[in-house]
DNA sequence: TTGTATGCGTTATCAC
DNA sequence: GTGATAACGCATACAA
């Protein structure tokens, strides 16, 4: 077995409350009784053991991350990495639980499986009904939202503002003169609530296209990513007139559709203008103007405040929206007048 | 404050070694008092304070995930996924440790902040030398290797099998006729030993080129994923015959370089094939001919592994190769004889 | 089948 | 400034 505290103790010929002391507040104690206490503990590979350190401090050390999606994923990867290396280096485990379908979500909110074994709970593009917040307010730890909709019931939260990304796409075409934009989305076809992030972007592209005149939104809806190619190219061929820009909800679609349309003759940005949402590195590699946000400072920043609503000095401000920047790149421009 | 075990033993009747009883093995209990102590416990949100419960029983119910890259890329992301999916299920919490540098690395090594504190580590893409294998050792839990170069000095491991898969597509290449093929990878301009993927590719490309008649390997070095698509443009003007066949280390740069050179006009396959490397979800849905592999699938089955040896079961077989698969789609074809 | 007693490795509260 | 001592919440050996 490995050294315990009372190796340590012994070792260095103190009691095992001085090397307690040593390790959490040195400055408490003699210079040359801290030099030896450490050198022990360094000799001996000491480290105190996390569970007894929790169990008396009543700390338990870990952090629960509820996640409405899986963790492979472009934005939620990026956040997590984000957040794991502030909250890592300040000593937290992260749990994930991910919530892929109602059955998981309605169990884990039955079960509360992080009462008494977190710190805090940052919840994560997911939206967390009333009946769900009252539920985790019993765990009794800091409630904090990375990327949520509202942010009643959380105790800090940081996200994106889809709305306003969307205006920025819409404003941008309209001033280079466009009329006729079509935002291609996937369609809500699961009831998880999950999803709100496609929805706000789809109500904010509708309502930003409010405020110009004269500009026709039109919709194509896509049951999933592999559909979009097929699903636009059916569009394009069947409307006339046929909208001059597409607005597409994620670079991961808007990527393979670009591709593809090229590819199949037409001539972008001149036939038509191409935008996505997030800038993933390809979108950067071959010129995709897009709406870039940053999901790894989102989770950082989420982090942060999680840290500080443990320590109970709240990080200003609470709440925070994280702006997302219009990467204007190749593949929009001003519509070609077809003559 | 929340329940502890008392309470339920309070509320039960019965007492807390009952309770501790009939919540690990309720077999062993009477029928009615197992009800009604479960009666209690749901009653009263009761969970076992994990701590408490790790420091009784000597585990920790952590896993120390070591990983040489940030856990954002692809591969990274996927495998994480994979692991965690089985792992959090048994209940276990993953602490991720990443050697972003050679700092991070030899702090980590000198220190050992897992001793005592991980039940397993899993070794993640990268090549421990032995100086670390043996200080690994000394943590006296179960080694396993996930994309892992060498089997020594581990109970365990999964991996990909680079040089069978570059094999693969030079023998593709080479069936329908390829003579000239050029090798596109990132060179090695870090010290930290954590690219042994990249090179094995290098070295089995290589290897695979010399056992076909009158192959003529070529090498294109790129400093960043960033400088692909200006580095290959370049080698493909100045050298003459140009190469009639690309093979690129990742799909994160073959997906680019197929993209720009298609928009500057070549005519893929026709006048250059392209085979990339990982199968992302966009290569599917451009197109791209390149090497499958599921890294989700490694992280589970690595998992699986890891439980297997905490458990003093091993998991056979201990070492594993996961297959990779060509997926052969649009951008490779019979070169063109440029007559 | 159930209860009692003990200890897991720390940290915190006190004396000294 | 340092050292005894008492918890923290649970799981187990043993007694009943």
């Amino acid at each position: 077995m490995k050294a315990s505290i009372k190796d340590v103790a012994l070792r260095s010929g103190v009691s095992v409350s001085t090397v307690s002391r040593t390790l959490s507040k040195p400055n408490l104690v003699l210079p040359e009784t801290r030099d030896t206490v450490l050198a022990a503990a360094r000799a001996l590979d000491y480290h105190a053991s996390r569970s007894a350190a929790s169990l008396k401090s009543g700390q338990t050390m870990r952090i629960a991350l509820l996640s409405g999606s899986a963790a492979s994923t472009w934005f939620n990867a990026n956040a997590f990495a984000g957040l794991d290396s502030v909250l890592h280096d300040a000593g937290y485990d992260t749990s994930i639980f991910t919530m892929a379908n109602v059955e998981k979500r309605r169990e884990f909110f039955d079960q509360m499986p992080v009462l008494r074994n977190a710190d805090a709970v940052v919840v994560n593009s997911f939206d967390i009904d009333s009946r769900e917040a009252v539920r985790l307010k019993a765990v009794n730890v800091p409630i904090i939202g990375l990327n949520v909709p509202s942010n009643v019931g959380f105790d800090a939260a940081v996200s994106i503002d889809d709305r306003r990304a969307m205006r920025m796409a819409v404003d941008h075409l309209a001033a280079i003169g466009h009329r006729r934009i079509a935002y291609v989305y996937t369609k809500a076809d699961d009831s998880t609530g999950m999803r709100f992030s496609a929805e706000t972007r789809l109500q904010g592209f509708m309502q930003a296209c409010a405020t110009h005149e004269g500009m026709r939104p039109e919709q194509i809806a896509i049951d999933t990513d592999a559909d979009a190619v097929n699903a636009v190219l059916g569009y394009l061929d069947a409307t006339a007139p046929a909208p001059t820009a597409l607005c597409l909800q994620s670079d991961g679609i808007a990527l393979p559709v670009l591709f593809r349309l090229r590819q199949y003759g037409r001539d972008i940005p001149r036939d038509l203008s191409v935008i996505g949402f997030d800038d993933v590195p390809l979108a950067k590699a071959v010129g995709l103007t897009t709406l870039g946000q940053d999901p790894y400072a989102l989770g950082r920043a989420a982090a942060v405040r999680t840290l500080a609503a443990i320590n109970g000095t709240p990080h200003e401000p609470r709440f925070a929206t994280q702006p997302v920047r219009l990467m204007l790149r190749e593949t929009t421009a001003v519509p070609h007048t077809g003559r």
